[in-house]
DNA sequence: TATGACATCGTTTTT
DNA sequence: CGATGTCATA
């Protein structure tokens, strides 16, 4: 069965109730189903749900992500593709640091090989579920090369029992394919399958589903073809659209009816997102009619666009909305500063989801690096991380000479140590500080505590972390001695939590294992709280899934939403169409979408014209939007323009107008795209692109005979046409 | 080997 | 801008 169900149509209730009913009827037991999700938080929201209307009798209906469902199948699978169950599992940053190591082994330039971007292809790569061979008979040079890496990658992966998050699904198809009888097994058992945001599977993802439901062909999807925005992790559209070719029979419901938002916003984000091509197309009615119309502003700069915000909050929790209520939405995390700070400012409670991740800071990383060496020493990359931290007098020296020996022999850096000491490799200081430092290691595990808390804390004492931040004595040093604690209170809970659902499954888990994948498998989203009264911030994919009274939707803006890097690939650009039709679609009532004429970043300015999604939503859909392209002077504009008038916005029938005169107009104001300006030579032109600022602004002006030039703002005698 | 000053560089979204 | 890497120096 193909559910398409529209944003804000009931998709989780539709989900909840299927199960309910396959329960209450007997059509299968709790444990025959297995619903899948993207994200942890999705996936605990329907089982509390599914709890409710069937009642928990104890047992669990498996609802999770197609990770932590793969990792569980591995645990107990694993070792039949040569891994061992107590596998680690690598996030970006530790696979990041694996696909430098390996391009240094290879003696690769990381300037024609960006360790990102690499990283970021092995992801893709793996998606497609394509294998080393695979990549390299793909032809060409750079992919050949490419998949010299993915190979020497994976070596190193299986020397230190890890896998990182590709893998996880990969690994999961090869040992079905490899090894039908294990297949067969999870066939029988999980007779009933859902899927949630089916528009977002890739390829390996969507051949996982493929196998398990090959033989029962109990399938049910549920998905919005104009919400698919995992684009870049191979995501593939067409797995929705094509879903009736692929499964020849199946049911197709459409829910079109839309509980969430006013008929006026669903409208504006239909007229948006229509101007795809990859669409099956839907009409989204509202149960609700009208609406406040949609509020734009154009802003200065970007603390000008936060503080319309901000002052909009503001007049909105004086009417009694709690700040809960309310979210900003941007398209990337490096947009938060100015409304942090502005939030901080007015002393306004907020969260920040996404982002910095607790568990990425360096400390943490560190303490659980300890415990992860504890379980499986072969991890190289964690082992790179404490062997010297804190600080105990091994240096890069040493650990390049291990990691040598370790390449020479085929053996993880924790072996080559160990073969190190044995043959007496070492000279000098390394000589006495290798064999301690190892010395403590195994003696951390021969006492280490059963419980994983207690280990933990051994651990912070033993190797001396707590003791070198306690010494350190810095404002920075306490931040971090709280971070552990907290890391310790986390460990506390998640044994709490696990005690009774050691057997929940049937399998018996290393309770270690499950509380290190949970936090590599966490994201920041998962406990995001929507009770606590705060405005909560958030890039547009964080927010898919919820719903706010009101949204702000900020940095509307062409090279930001769109972004840069889809600029120039109309596919690309169709996503990010649908990230915005995402966006709008998560208010009920109130949206006000928001650009700034200008705006930092990366330490220099930009000046963006107002997105192309603009244009696209009618006019009478919004306010807020007459008062356009008003500049004041900049550099190199030779007369001096008066400021504008403070203009008031002609609100709609009785909705009180506001003057924003002064957040429009800062004094830096400078040239923007779309101005009318007259060249002494070439005549009169419109700016298309500003480039650069202050004394090297260039301008890409069109003008209106003489086409399209590029002119340095600071020679050309430029004079502003009103 | 540790440390701090300096240079470089690359910029999306996430399980 | 901020993170990361490199180099010189103690």
């Amino acid at each position: 069965m193909l559910v398409l169900a529209g944003a804000g149509s009931g998709k989780t209730r539709m989900l909840t109730h299927r199960i309910a009913h396959l329960i209450a009827t007997g059509a299968a037991q709790r444990d025959e189903i297995l619903a899948v999700t993207f994200t942890n938080k999705a996936a605990k929201e329907m089982r509390e749900r599914v709890n409710q209307l069937s009642g928990y009798d104890g047992y669990r209906i498996w609802v999770a992500t197609f990770h932590s469902t793969c990792v569980r199948i591995l645990r107990s699978d694993i070792g039949q593709l040569g891994y061992e169950r107590g596998f680690v599992i690598y996030d970006q940053t530790d696979s990041l640091a694996l696909v430098k190591r390996v391009l240094r082994q290879m003696n690769l330039d990381e300037r024609s090989h960006p360790p990102r971007g690499v990283r970021a292809e092995l992801d893709r790569v793996k998606s497609r579920g394509l294998m080393p061979a695979d990549v390299i008979a793909d032809g060409t040079l750079h992919d050949e090369r490419l998949g010299e890496i993915y190979r020497q990658y994976q070596t190193e992966l299986r020397r230190a029992n890890a896998l990182d998050f590709g893998d996880l699904i990969v690994l999961t198809v090869r040992l079905f394919q490899n090894h039908p009888g294990v297949l067969e097994s999870y066939q029988r058992r999980w007779r009933y399958i859902l899927v949630d945001e089916y528009q977002d599977t890739n390829p390996v993802q969507y051949q996982l589903l493929r196998l398990l439901a090959a033989q029962h062909r109990n399938l049910c999807v549920v998905g919005d073809e104009d919400q698919s925005i995992y684009r870049f992790r191979e995501a593939d559209i067409r797995n929705i659209l094509d879903f009736e070719k692929d499964y020849p029979g199946a049911a197709v419901v459409r829910l079109e009816r839309n509980y969430r938002s006013t008929q006026q916003i669903l409208d504006a984000a239909t007229a948006v997102v229509s101007n795809n091509t990859e669409r099956k197309g839907k009409k989204l009615v509202a149960n609700q009619s009208g609406g406040d119309p949609i509020r734009f502003f154009e802003a200065a700069d970007d603390r000008a666009e936060a503080s319309y915000v901000i002052r909009e909050l503001l007049r909105l929790r004086d009417r009694g909305q709690p700040l809960s209520e309310s979210a900003i939405f941007y398209r990337t995390h490096a947009q938060s500063r100015p409304f942090e700070e502005e939030l901080r400012n007015y002393d306004v409670d907020y969260t920040m989801v996404g982002g910095t991740r607790f568990y990425d800071r360096a400390e943490i990383k560190d303490a659980l690096a300890y415990l992860r060496i504890l379980r499986n020493p072969n991890d190289t990359e964690s082992l790179r991380r404490i062997i010297n931290s804190p600080v105990r007098g091994i240096g890069k020296t040493t650990v390049e000479r291990l990691l040598m020996i370790g390449e020479q022999h085929e053996l993880s850096l924790y072996r080559a140590s160990e073969l190190a000491i044995e043959r007496g490799m070492l000279r000098g200081a390394a000589a006495k500080r290798v064999p301690e430092f190892f010395a403590m290691m195994d003696a951390l595990r021969d006492d280490a505590p059963a419980s994983v808390a207690q280990c933990l804390a051994q651990v912070l004492d033993r190797s001396g972390t707590l003791r070198a931040l306690e010494r350190e004595g810095s404002i920075e040093a306490e931040g971090r001695q709280a971070n552990l604690q907290e890391l310790l209170v986390a460990a506390e809970e998640f044994e709490r939590d696990n005690e009774s659902l050691d057997e929940d499954h049937g399998e018996e888990r290393n309770l270690l294992d499950l509380f290190l994948e949970s936090i590599t498998l966490y994201s920041e989203l998962d406990d995001y709280d929507e009770t606590r009264d705060r405005i909560a911030l958030m890039t547009v994919h964080v927010a898919k899934g919820l719903e706010f009274q009101t949204v702000f939707l900020v940095g509307v803006e062409e090279g930001l939403f769109p972004h840069f890097a889809s600029l120039n690939d109309p596919a690309a650009i169709e996503e990010e169409r649908r990230l915005c039709y995402v966006g709008m679609t998560r208010a009920k009532s109130g949206l006000h979408i928001t650009n700034a004429s200008m705006r930092r970043m990366h330490g220099s300015v930009r000046y963006n014209a107002p997105s192309r999604f603009l244009a696209e939503i009618p006019e009478e859909f919004g306010v807020g939007r007459e008062q356009r392209r008003n500049y004041a002077r900049g550099p190199g504009f030779g007369t001096a323009r008066p400021r504008p008038a403070p203009t008031s916005t002609p609100g709609a029938a009785g909705e009180p107008t506001i003057d924003y005169s002064e957040a429009q107009y800062a004094p830096d104001d400078g040239p923007s795209s779309g101005s009318r300006v007259e060249h002494p030579v070439f005549g009169a032109g419109t700016i298309m692109q500003v480039v650069g600022s202050g004394q090297n602004t260039k301008l890409r002006i069109r003008f209106d005979r003489a086409g399209l030039k590029t002119i340095v703002l600071r020679y050309a005698q430029l004079r502003l046409l009103a």
